[in-house]
DNA sequence: AAGTGTTATGTTATCACATAACATAAGTAA
DNA sequence: TTACTTATGTTATGTGATAACATAACACTT
């Protein structure tokens, strides 16, 4: 594994998961613990059933409202995003504050990738105001072909 | 009604959707035309089985993949588009250009409206060159409240 | 500690959305 | 007509999400 491995990005993550939760009062139990793990050690978003089967592994009665829950306070606590345009999940790579969420997704590597694109919320929120509407949340999700494809792949 | 109403727009919309498929070689059959009136009519996204259910009153014998099959092809076409967030479709208000899906969606009333910042687009475009993604396609859904919602109700 | 309200979890069943697979029919162009 | 392609009919199933109600764990007061 290469430096910054997952596993250790993943620790950071969930400590600071769990700083967060204090801080706000809000209590990531044990189920929903793992299920932010299950999503941080994930190199690709999972879909709700995906998880389920890992979670069985050490929740072994777990159905689907144990994972539903689990993503709704997980999503609540912006430590989770849901990708819309493929019903699947991902662990937030920086949770510590509110953010849109935006992500390129590649259709060839099936890569999913978290931006963070400043310019692109400045925007968006002008237009928002333009507009005189108040956004709750945010979702921007492009499809496509990342770079490492299209460089290699056909066109 | 409202002049500018929504009939006479459907109309408009419809005749264009025939010029366009026309042009191109593609076949708007009687089905396929029927959903999109169904989407052109309606104010609201609708479901696939909302289509499906409004469908059957022309097409007795319709099923999930008729509908299926042609929101495929509408969608190929630029003729509808298809809302994530909600699992739902619209039909696009100006299907003579390709252009990114850009939607408001309010939590309260549940219009969406469709968004044309030219802005957005080219803020998006550049963060996409940044990146070296190649977009296929740009999904912006914007959840809240919309202005009318926010003045009258309760924050 | 006991009581009480609240939050989290367990459990069953069902709903909602989407597609696979294969058969038939209709259009298109030799 | 023939052969080919595209569109539709039909059955079944796959996939994602939630309703409804019961039980358990926690937090807070008395
Ligand atoms: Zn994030
Ligand atoms: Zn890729
Ligand atoms: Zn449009
Ligand atoms: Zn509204």
């Amino acid at each position: 594994m290469k430096p910054g491995s997952c596993h250790t990005e993943c620790q950071q993550v969930l400590h600071l998961a769990e700083r967060l939760c204090e801080g706000r009062g809000a209590r990531l139990t044990p189920q929903r613990r793992q299920v932010l793990e299950i999503l941080c050690a994930s190199p690709k978003p999972l879909g709700a059933y995906d998880i389920l089967d890992l979670l069985k592994q050490g929740v072994p009665a777990a159905k689907p409202p144990t994972v539903y829950r689990a993503l709704e306070f997980l999503l609540q606590q912006g430590l989770v995003h849901r990708i819309e345009s493929l019903n699947a999940y991902v662990g937030c790579i920086h949770p510590d504050h509110p953010h849109a969420s935006q992500f390129l997704i590649c259709r060839d590597c099936g890569e999913v990738r978290e931006l963070e694109s400043r310019s692109v919320e400045r925007t968006l929120g002008s237009a928002l105001r333009a507009c005189g509407f108040k956004a709750d949340s945010r979702v921007v999700e492009v499809t496509g072909r990342c770079l490492r494809c299209s460089e290699q792949g056909t066109p």
